[in-house]
DNA sequence: GTGAAAGCGCTAACAA
DNA sequence: TTGTTAGCGCTTTCAC
């Protein structure tokens, strides 16, 4: 052991103790095996003995690989994000690379500022999961070399393509509702301007009219993927007074959101109003009453990136489009509807009459 | 604009498009203002034309400085965590840093492995929020001359260490209760092997003290700062048949799956039970009922940490601990207890008459 | 005010 | 099998 509060140890101090070149001191490091097994030994002993790390950067400025990969998403405080960092950074970290994080919150110059910092940072590959996102920028990294894995972008060659099959999960929930009697089933939307927030409302629109009831536009409700947008959106449902009996939400944090109004309406669900999220975060689980969603898988997510972004392998397959599936979890805030419309009960908070 | 899918452009190719030295280039690059104004536009330009940005790698290389910041906490999955991290994101980034985060999943394991991967990247100063860590590795870091900020953390020299308060808002919860003529008042604790478990621990018992009661140890029940454990705690409270009127939870999440459970028996909150969390997550705003809880915040912790980070400024200031205050949301989970024991109702599902 | 040149710590040809 | 050496792209003296 030694004073490590000196200047750490760097190859060539290694080699000197281990009375080597720096070039077999390399080969040892990077564990190429022609070395001879003694001396590979004594240099494993002096890199410990004098707690030799390579340094990072030389190494990447001199292989032109950084051991990056880049992951950008939307928004960090939408539990589901969390969760797929979790499962990309114990996945990145497996294969040996270190995940470097941007969120975008939505904003353009964020997004922008985030493509820089990679591209600055040399990340070898970048995993774009903001479900919507500017194509221009995405066109600048693959344009510079590097590899983009994004869901649901359009057709780019050059950016390998994860689908979402957010119609499956939407399909099996629309019907399981209709199968309960539920004809009044409204749907709180995400935003439009991210590809993922069409999708799934034209999921809705066309899952709707395969159990026979064509969408009229009241029937639709603008959220925008938080709690108190959810919150919003369900307190213009109450005031426009045609409450449905099922409502779909964008995702978890609406259907969270909704809950609260609900409730705070004097309304109980699953009896009054039905209510399904999309996502399946963990919380969903844990509401009050536990949350009937949507699982879209995010380690399937997470693999399914880094391995489009071909890390090892030497060059891109040909690219079937991988697809995620999407399924419904049934739990406790879906139900039978009651006959008619919902009874609105006399409440502390705020009565509604209908 | 120029093909950039040949090669990037370097500080050479700038400098021969400009007609200047490298040297100037990376003046220019770098802001150092001894340089003709004219020349600098003429290098602006041809790095503009050229898409140049400098390697990141290199001038870590040259400078010894990464240009990185560690984050370290014990869960990403845990929304409080998040809410920490978007911060961090923000004051790194404004401060011209990469942040370059790591979980523990309290397992001491990915802890070394954390410390592993901030020392080969050469970070420049690590934040660890994990309320509680092997104070061994937190010393490796700073031996190597990285400067470390970690909240709750023994009294070590070399350590910035930053207090969180958490005595404050627990008394303050405490207090409030009481004064609602709240007597039985129960706690559900976080890992005692964490700083911060014992910690918190310890307030509610001195602030129950405080009040007059002596806390006994059936009125402590062991959590492990999961919605989950939540559940198994708020289950066992059940099962002893000795219900309280309120019960304190060492975190957000603990209360969250505490509700659930209340739900599930049948119980209303707060009329039957009282119940307040801890680091008031976003969500705890839309919980139904919305949570009362203690606010720590962590805006206030990563600017904390970043500043004792000493960032730019030379050296560590002589360091008074900088305390994190704590303080009570009243929301309404907290309420009023019934006269003597809260009734048992015979079911989950059928509507509650009061 | 500007340029030439010496490395930062490492990998990868190429030699031996 | 092992060693020598030439850079990777940049910052930073030190001359001019």
């Amino acid at each position: 052991m030694v004073d490590a509060s000196k200047s750490p140890a760097n190859i060539r101090t290694v080699a000197k103790r281990a009375h080597v070149s720096i070039a077999t001191v390399s080969r040892v490091m990077n564990g190429i095996t022609t070395v001879d097994s003694k001396i590979a030994a004594r240099v494993m002993k002096a890199a410990a003995d004098l707690e030799y790390t390579p340094n990072t950067q030389a190494r990447a400025l001199v292989s032109g690989k950084s051991g990056m990969i880049g992951l950008i998403v939307s928004e960090i405080t939408n539990p589901f994000f969390p969760e797929l960092i979790q499962q990309f950074e114990d996945e990145t970290v497996k294969r040996g690379y270190e995940m470097l994080i941007g969120s975008t919150n939505y904003s353009t110059a964020r997004m922008t500022q985030c493509i820089r910092r990679m591209l600055e940072r040399k990340v070898e590959g970048v995993a774009v999961m903001t479900f919507g996102m500017d194509e221009a920028l995405l066109l600048e990294l693959s344009r510079r070399g590097i590899p983009v894995a994004s869901v649901g972008t359009p057709d780019i060659d050059s950016i390998t393509t994860i689908e979402v099959n957010h119609r499956q999960g939407i399909q099996e929930a629309i019907q399981h509702l209709a199968v309960m009697g539920h004809r009044a089933i409204s749907y709180i939307g995400g935003s439009l301007d991210l590809l993922v927030g069409r999708q799934r409302q034209d999921a809705y629109i066309q899952s709707m009219a395969q159990i026979g009831i064509p969408v009229t536009p009241d029937q639709i409700v603008q959220g925008d993927h938080t709690m108190d947008g959810g919150v919003a959106a369900g307190e213009r449902i109450f005031a426009s007074g045609s409450i449905p009996t099922a409502i779909l939400c964008y995702n978890d944090l609406t259907a969270i959101g909704l809950l609260h109004v609900i409730s705070r309406h004097g309304l109980r669900v699953p009896e009054d109003i039905s209510v399904i999220g999309f996502d399946d975060i963990h919380m969903a689980q844990f509401t009050v009453p536990p949350l009937t969603t949507i699982r879209m898988s995010c380690s399937t997510l997470a693999t399914t990136a880094l391995d489009a972004l071909c890390l090892g392998s030497s060059q891109k397959p040909p690219a079937p489009i991988p697809v995620v599936p999407t399924h419904l979890i049934v739990r406790q805030t879906s139900g039978y509807p009651r006959q008619g419309m919902p009874a609105v009960r006399t409440s502390s908070a705020s009565p509604v009459t209908v």
